[in-house]
DNA sequence: TGACAGTGAGACGAAAAGTGTCTTAGTGTC
DNA sequence: GACACTAAGACACTTTTCGTCTCACTGTCA
């Protein structure tokens, strides 16, 4: 939605980022954020009025579409609609497991950054998932099937994130591959297009 | 000086390092350690009247001995003067080299730590240094040349550390022999006992 | 059993820190 | 010279933190 942040703003979205892993986001104050930022703290709340909360808003989408373009250049050249979804999965996986920023945000502040992962956040999460990969999953099924899988898959891949299973593990090619023939297409059998 | 904490006063200075490693000594509560303790606001003012200031005193006073003893115990067995000088410069030197809680409040609070290192904190670590080493100088060397010698070898192990140098490296056994066979054993040459 | 030391919980007022809004003065651009 | 944008900081307000206090509870020892 932030059409294109300008560098006032990113600069100022970087130094919550980095005040947040210095400090967790419980003691970081919007002084902090204005210093690390080099900005006064008028500045900071004309780009962002409402305070903390808009600002870190606004940092996690950031971070998702982040998220989500690095993800995107990573599934280039799916030939159909199996390969799309075991790349996406598989990439989205590894994405998750060497995100530092979430690692240590994980062991500083387990509850709040679960809560970013699951109820409070995936609204967010979902909303930009779909907003990437809904049009690239759109080739192969009918729009309002593509919504109901990316939701799916996300679900799932947050889920497997946060607690690994002894049978699938969405981060391994064959074993997504496996997982997603087995029990996601089926369900989108009667819609495929392809 | 704390003649031996009890149990709980050993809690509670632990749980002081690890709020402050977490979140920097600036961002810390008497609420945060207290929790951490798993005590109450009320003991904790109990144990340390004074709150924060006493309690980080105690914390300091603390990791100074715990280094001291672990000092000592790397340098049984010294032969004579030199030898032993030797080995408590280059175990000094070590073991600030590889202090954990050390690097990570150098990194976070650089100014603090810096303090705690030369003009607030050393007449402190003078003061335990002397409680420690002179008994090992003793033998050796009157007991007022042992403290001046104590005292000018922990104020260059210090500087060594902090700003070292291309033409010494106290940490190196060879180096540091060379160093105090030339610097700093003549000045106490006219002392020497043995 | 009852005195007693040690503790957690939490109330309390005072002090400090943080917040959000505003004004002012300075800077560079058109 | 008008303009947009900014840093600095004053301001009233809210929240957090502090330090002290009381009170009830729990074990321990006599």
């Amino acid at each position: 939605m932030p059409s294109t942040p300008t560098a006032v703003e990113l600069r100022v979205i970087a130094a919550a980022k980095t005040c947040c892993e210095r400090w967790g986001i419980e003691k970081v104050t919007i002084d902090d954020i204005a210093n690390e930022a080099g900005v006064s703290r008028a500045t900071l709340y004309r780009l962002f009025p409402g305070g903390k909360d808009v600002l870190f808003e606004a940092l996690r989408v950031s971070e998702l579409e982040d998220f989500f373009v690095r993800l995107t250049a990573r599934v280039d050249g799916a030939v159909d609609l199996e390969d799309l979804l075991v790349r996406v999965v598989v990439a989205a996986t590894h994405e998750l497991r060497d995100d530092e920023h979430l690692a240590i945000m994980m062991a500083s502040e387990p509850g709040d950054t679960l809560a970013q992962l699951t109820v409070e956040g995936l609204p967010r999460i979902m909303r930009v998932a779909t907003i990437f990969l809904v049009p690239m999953v759109d080739p192969f099924l009918p729009r309002r099937e593509s919504a109901r899988l990316v939701e799916l898959l996300s679900r799932l891949v947050i889920s497997y994130f946060l607690a690994p299973s002894d049978h699938v593990d969405l981060g391994d090619a064959d074993s997504a591959r496996m997982f997603i023939s087995t029990f996601i297409l089926p369900a989108f059998m009667a819609s495929l297009t392809a």
